[in-house]
RNA sequence: CCGGGAGGAGCGGGAGA
């Protein structure tokens, strides 16, 4: 059982939570999952993004501690479900500073700085780096780039996460001298700060320093070249990105995708799909960006065989297609796909209305207006 | 010391900018 668990706890730390519940009915089969194989299955499933599965684990095992619950919570944080999240901590037997750092990081993915300061600022005991890191990274991803400063310079201790923290804080807005500044107090310098700063000039539009840097650190990995890839795609000639794309030592789903999506949005469009095709392997986000593309050039009959195909659709997908069809005028077709989406939110309702008001249905749009749920 | 919390990469989803 104990190495099993090992081997689980791999399979789901590299994405592959189908292995993971198969070590777990193999150990099933031949002795008793302990507690352990129990909060690894349902971690797996929880880092595969399946929350459905994470909870159906949970409500199946015999006995739970504090560390499952907390793992439940954590699951719920990062499919921001914060109300879940919170009847979990109400609801749980013992709480420790673990589970209050993940609470601040379901308010925080959830968009809810007031609520995450709250909780924050109320930790005694519980308050530590990784607790004051999650908080900092709340206020940056907020753009909240003052308080988020005030925080880091108040820390007593500070790790390289927490410099990097605010490091990516700084560089997300571009404020690269600030960035740079940091980076020169920095104890040690790693490839998260160096993917970092480098996006950070790219997004200023200064590919020059962004290449710079990147051809000056001792070390690159998968996730910096693709950042290089997508920091080169900002260029409207895509060469520099292809020859980036190319000398990648090794490329995944991302970094694949990274240059369909560019390719697509410079109008390339069968570049695009001749790459697409040459995948090893597609997923949601992959498959919406060569959508997008098709969807881009008016190609409504390939668009829609792309989204027939695929069997893993996301709020992004549907609203997609809904909106290439009403671009192209195809209003009753929009409306088919709007009728027989399984969730709406407020963007695809705003698509619907939008779509009735660019064709003159003013009743129409009207009702569609009336239709949406208050909470939208 | 087999399990849970914090930092870097991919989708022009509607409207807006």
């Amino acid at each position: 059982v104990f190495l099993a668990n090992l081997l689980m706890q791999a399979y789901g730390k590299c994405g592959s939570a189908h292995e993971s519940r198969r070590v777990f009915h193999t150990i099933d089969s031949l002795a008793r999952p302990n507690l352990f194989s129990w909060t690894i299955l349902l971690t797996a499933n929880a880092q595969n993004g399946d929350l459905a599965a994470a909870k159906e684990v949970f409500d199946k095992m015999p006995h739970r501690d504090v560390v499952t619950w907390t793992a439940l919570i954590g699951a719920c944080a990062r499919a921001c479900h914060v109300v879940e999240a919170e009847s979990l901590l109400s609801r749980i037997p013992a709480t420790d500073a673990i589970a209050w750092s993940s609470m601040i990081v379901a308010y925080s993915l959830a968009g809810d700085i007031p609520l995450a300061r709250n909780l924050f600022e109320s930790l005694g005991q519980e308050r530590d780096v990784v607790a004051e890191t999650a908080m900092l990274h709340a206020y940056a991803l907020a753009g909240y780039l003052r308080e988020a400063r005030e925080l880091f310079d108040a820390m007593a201790a500070k790790n390289e996460i927490s410099w990097s923290a605010m490091l990516g804080g700084l560089a997300d807005r571009s404020l690269m001298d600030e960035a740079a500044a940091l980076l020169d107090r920095m104890p040690q310098h790693d490839l998260v700060c160096w993917t970092a700063m480098l996006l950070g000039y790219a997004r200023k539009g200064d590919l020059d320093r962004a290449k710079a840097l990147f051809d000056h650190i001792p070390e690159r990995d998968l996730v910096c070249w693709t950042a290089m890839v997508e920091a080169a795609a900002g260029r409207v000639e895509l060469e520099i990105a292809a020859a980036v794309f190319d000398r990648m030592p090794a490329r995944n789903v991302v970094s694949w995708t990274a240059m369909v999506a560019a390719l697509g949005q410079e109008l390339r469009v069968d570049e695009a799909r001749l790459l697409f095709d040459a995948m090893p392997e597609h997923d949601t986000i992959s498959r919406n960006a060569m959508l997008f593309g098709l969807g881009k050039m008016g190609r409504v009959e390939e668009s829609k065989a792309m989204f027939d195909v695929m069997s893993d659709r996301s709020m992004v997908s549907w609203t997609a297609m809904l909106a290439i069809f009403g671009r192209m005028g195809q209003l009753d077709r929009a409306e088919g796909v709007f009728d027989r989406m399984p969730k709406r939110d407020v963007v695809s309702w705003t698509a619907l209305v939008t779509l009735y008001i660019q064709d003159g249905q003013m009743e129409a749009a009207k009702a569609a207006y009336d239709r949406m749920p208050q909470a939208d």
